[in-house]
DNA sequence: TTGCTCCTCACGTCACGTGAGGTGGC
DNA sequence: TTGCTCCTCACGTCACGTGAGGTGGC
């Protein structure tokens, strides 16, 4: 961890770990999906790695799960109860806090896994169906070559 | 087969059974991935069951592997390939014409199978991760139950 | 003939892309 | 001080959504 990064991350460094260009964070910021980042009014955005990671989560359920910025807004509780975890989860909160935290995040987890899970169901279905569409070519193929050559 | 299905099917038929708008099928056509329906000029669109199978092959393809609509025309070759063998295969084509359909839709099908086994990767490292997540959340739920219980 | 579905513009929207012109920090 | 990166508008684009007003087919 260097200096820069005690002071926070700027922004295209963090697009650039997130795999999205920078206009693509602010717009999330804008639609509220990642809070205002610290920094003076007009000044440089800064970010902690509990944002990096914030964002990278809600980048894999975008392109992963095709979720439209809406459908993010909802599983975005998540990633805030999860990143209060991270960062606070050593500081003022009493147990009972804690535990709210943990028992709030548990469900949305669990709809994060259903909707992989269905996901996955649906690509392996396609993946069943295009080696099937590719053992009956290679079957027409050996038909077809033995006929004409 | 109804009577309606020997002269064709409409356009909002073929849109309910692909999953998709009218509009849909209208910018797709527009933008050349479906070619020009079988119609007279500002008539009603005629599909046939080509048409519609065409269409959901698109369509499983922008939704489960993100692609775009430019992606979708390298892989529309494949599907107009199928589509004319699934057409002309007991008509006009010579044996050499045939084979070379089927060698030419052969390389398409494995890149589909490589993108979609790519997207099976992807997805099941995000879910052991979610796992992951999942099973360190009931830890800490536990510890904390237990403590302030 | 009456509905229902279809037709073609054409403007709106979502999720950014892409400069234009200007300012901040190592 | 010089670059490089950042800043805020603001218009453009992709993939459609959504009426407006009109016509075709069982």
């Amino acid at each position: 961890v260097s200096a820069a990064a005690e002071r926070g991350y700027r922004i295209g460094e963090v697009a650039e770990r997130a795999g999205v260009t920078t206009r693509t964070i602010r717009y999330y910021e804008e639609r509220g999906l990642l809070g205002t980042a610290d920094r003076s009014k007009g000044a440089h955005r800064l970010y902690t790695e509990a944002d990096i990671g914030r964002l990278v989560e809600l980048v894999r359920l975008r392109d992963l799960l095709g979720l439209s910025l809406e459908d993010l807004v909802d599983f975005a509780d998540t990633g805030q109860a999860r990143a209060a975890l991270r960062d606070q989860w050593a500081e003022s909160a009493s147990d009972e806090e804690r535990l709210a935290i943990v028992e709030a995040a548990i469900p949305l987890v669990e709809r994060q896994i259903e909707l992989v899970n269905a996901r996955r169901a649906k690509l392996d279905e396609f993946a069943g169906e295009l080696e099937t569409k590719l053992a009956t070519l290679h079957e027409r193929q050996a038909e077809l070559g033995t006929e004409t050559a």
